[in-house]
Formats: C-alpha cells, sequence, structure tokens
DNA sequence: GTCTATAAAAGGATAGAC
DNA sequence: GTCTATCCTTTTATAGAC
C-alpha cells in the first residue's frame, strides 16, 4: 500500500471538517450550544472524540466558525433578493419563498435556528459577540428601503417601516423555531401568508 | 428574641420559593435550561447556593414548575379573550395587546420566553414533555376557531386557518424572542401591525 | 489521521454547622 | 431558615498509542 499524498490528505482534513461541522450545526440549532456536548457532536458525526480536538480547539470555536457561515448565507439571500428587477413586494416575496423553501430544508433551517441562538443568547462566545455587533441592524438596513420603496409605490401598508421589518423578522424566527416540530404539508405558512403582513387591506 | 412563629416561617418559605422562581425565570427565559447554573440562580436570588436545595430537589423541578405556571397563564390570555362579547378580529387584537403590552413587559415576556424553550427543546425534563404532550395544539384548538368565524363574516382572509394560526404563533415567538434586545419604542410592532397578518386585502 | 485513556475543570447535589 | 464546605458526576480538554 502505497502512503497518502499530502493532496489525499488534504482532501481528508477537509472533509473531516465538514463532518464535524453539520454535526455541531444540527446540534446546536436543536438543542442550543451550552446542551450540546463534544460527545454528542462525536456521535453524530461518526467520529471519535478526541478527533474534534484535532481538527478544533474548542467548542466555542466550532461554534463561531458556523455562526459565521450562517451570517454570510442570510446576508446574500437579502442581497441577492434586494437586486431583482422586480417590485418591493415581489422582492420580499422571493427573498421570503427562498427562506421558507430552501433556507429552512436541508441545512438552512439549522442555519437559522443557529442565528436565532447566536443573536439573542447571553452565553455565545465573545467573538460571537463582537460579530454580532458588527454586523448589528444589518438585516433592518437591508429590509427596510424595500418596505419604504413599496411604501412609495403604494404596494405596502403605511405603517413605520422599522416596525414592520421587525414584525417580518419576528415572523420568520418564530416560522423556524416552529419548523422542526410541525406539520409543515398542513401548518407551514404560505409565502403569500407572511407577505399579507405588509399589504394594505380593504377599506 | 421569641421564635418565630409558624406562620411566619410559612411565610417566609413561600417568598423564598417565589425569589427562587423569579430568579430562575428570568435566567432560564435568557440563558435556557442548560446554560443556567444554580449558582447563577442563587447569586440573582440574592440567597446562598444551597438554600437552592433546601427549597427545590433538582434544577430541573425548578424549571418544571416555572414551565406549568408559564403556560396556566398563556392559555387563560387566550380562554379569556375568546369569550370576550367582541368580534373575531378585535379578539386577536385584545389577546394580541395582551401579550405585547402585559404579557411581554415585567415577568410575562419571561413565561413567553420559557414556553418557547419548553416548546421547541428537546433536552427538557421527561415531565415538561409529557405535559407539552397532554396540552399538544392547545393553542392551535383555542385560536383556530376565532379565525374562522371571523372568515365566516368576511373579516380575515381566506387562507387555511391552521397556516394562519401558525403564522401568528410564529409571529409570537419572534416578537419573545426579539424582546430584550429591540428598542421597544422604535422598533416593536404594533398590535396593529400583527393584526394586518390576518385581514383581508385589495386585489 | 484516528483512536482510547487520562487529567483537569465545572457544575449538580448533599452534609452538617450555625 | 440559612450558610459553607465537601462529594461526586459530567464534561471539557490533553496525551500518547496505533
Amino acid at each position: 500500500m502505497s502512503p497518502r499524498t499530502e493532496a489525499a490528505n488534504q482532501q481528508i482534513r477537509k472533509e473531516r471538517q465538514r463532518n464535524i461541522l453539520d454535526a455541531a450545526l444540527k446540534l446546536f440549532a436543536i438543542k442550543g450550544l451550552s446542551a450540546t456536548k463534544i460527545s454528542d457532536i462525536a456521535v453524530e458525526a461518526n467520529l471519535s472524540y478526541g478527533l474534534i480536538y484535532h481538527y478544533f480547539n474548542t467548542k466555542d470555536q466550532i461554534f463561531t466558525e458556523l455562526v459565521k457561515e450562517a451570517m454570510k448565507i442570510s446576508i446574500n439571500v437579502f442581497k441577492q433578493g434586494s437586486k431583482l428587477p422586480v417590485g418591493p413586494l415581489e422582492k420580499i416575496k422571493i427573498i421570503t419563498e427562498k427562506i421558507i423553501d430552501d433556507g429552512y430544508s436541508g441545512r438552512g433551517v439549522y442555519y437559522f435556528l443557529l442565528m436565532i441562538e447566536a443573536a439573542n443568547s447571553d452565553i455565545v462566545p465573545a467573538e460571537v459577540k463582537k460579530f454580532r455587533e458588527r454586523r448589528k441592524g444589518i438585516y433592518h438596513r437591508l429590509l427596510t428601503p424595500i418596505i419604504i420603496e413599496g411604501q412609495r409605490i403604494g404596494e405596502i401598508i403605511e405603517e413605520e417601516p422599522v416596525r414592520l421589518a421587525t414584525a417580518y423578522f419576528a415572523l420568520i424566527k418564530g416560522l423556524a423555531l416552529l419548523y422542526p416540530r410541525i406539520n409543515l404539508a398542513k401548518e407551514l405558512p404560505t409565502a403569500e401568508i407572511v407577505l399579507n403582513l405588509f399589504k394594505k387591506k380593504r377599506d
């Protein structure tokens, strides 16, 4: 048997890191940072306990790494949506569908749940707090202009944009929370329902 | 100094229990069950570590006790609201205001955050899981009839009641989560905004 | 690169003094 | 009723063998 090449080793290292991150993501999202034990991650990833520490220094480091990934992805959903050549309501609809359909399925829902923990918890690593502070308000800054434009052209209800945005984010957060426990086929709100939050009512 | 009477002792015991429960409620709500240490509770309640165990057997017992309180209160908000002699939309508005204004301020917001942990986490005590199972779907059962009545009389949008209810609960849950971190005066959605979720829209 | 065994630390729970 | 000191389990983190 010939020895493994360095390239092959690098490939293995990359895979293991991803294995560990995926396992940790799922567990952090469901159980939270504190309740997730390194041993849980090892079991979930089908790796030995010790190997986790071969690839990462601490549990906090894994968590921080994942938060960075999650933020990057979710911010991108909003940025991409903002650029689309469609009306404001349609932009929000597409963003919402991306979150509900793509985002919330597969790995995506875990990213969102992780974000909730990262954004709201007091017990996250210091680096996550710094990161969170730097990006403070980014989601509002991305959504509010769309809302204001929608109000300008009469598509969106005349409520304070900031409060509207907060309601929207609350709804999305709440959906991510409920997601693992509801009957998706019967109970998951459609993007249409979510969008109704923004629409003008009949007089 | 005369010895304390039994009545006075009972009074003290009652107070201490409440002290401990209030401190634990706040911490469980903010940090979660796992991340809250008994020592944290002792500090928050200004009591010695050992005294916690004089009044409660385990951390789980404290958590379970609080979940029962929280469920009772939140279910009551819906039941009281349902009885009011007003229209469906107005009922939901009053319930929502009660949650946002009363409920979410003071001790109430902590109860709601605790409920989120209790309702969604996998790591809660077995007794909480049983409790949760027994009451499964109770909130839907309380809200859905109001929605259906609202649709019958044309006040509420013609979407599937279950999905509408889920969207509403998601929004409320998300608001509770955001509550501790937003500027209430500027960012908190009004009950009017929340209600807009249910209203019929222009075509 | 991967694993098992061990050390070190943290936290839950108890005992006993006041 | 309240506190401090101690025990013991759990979990993090490291060491060293394969």
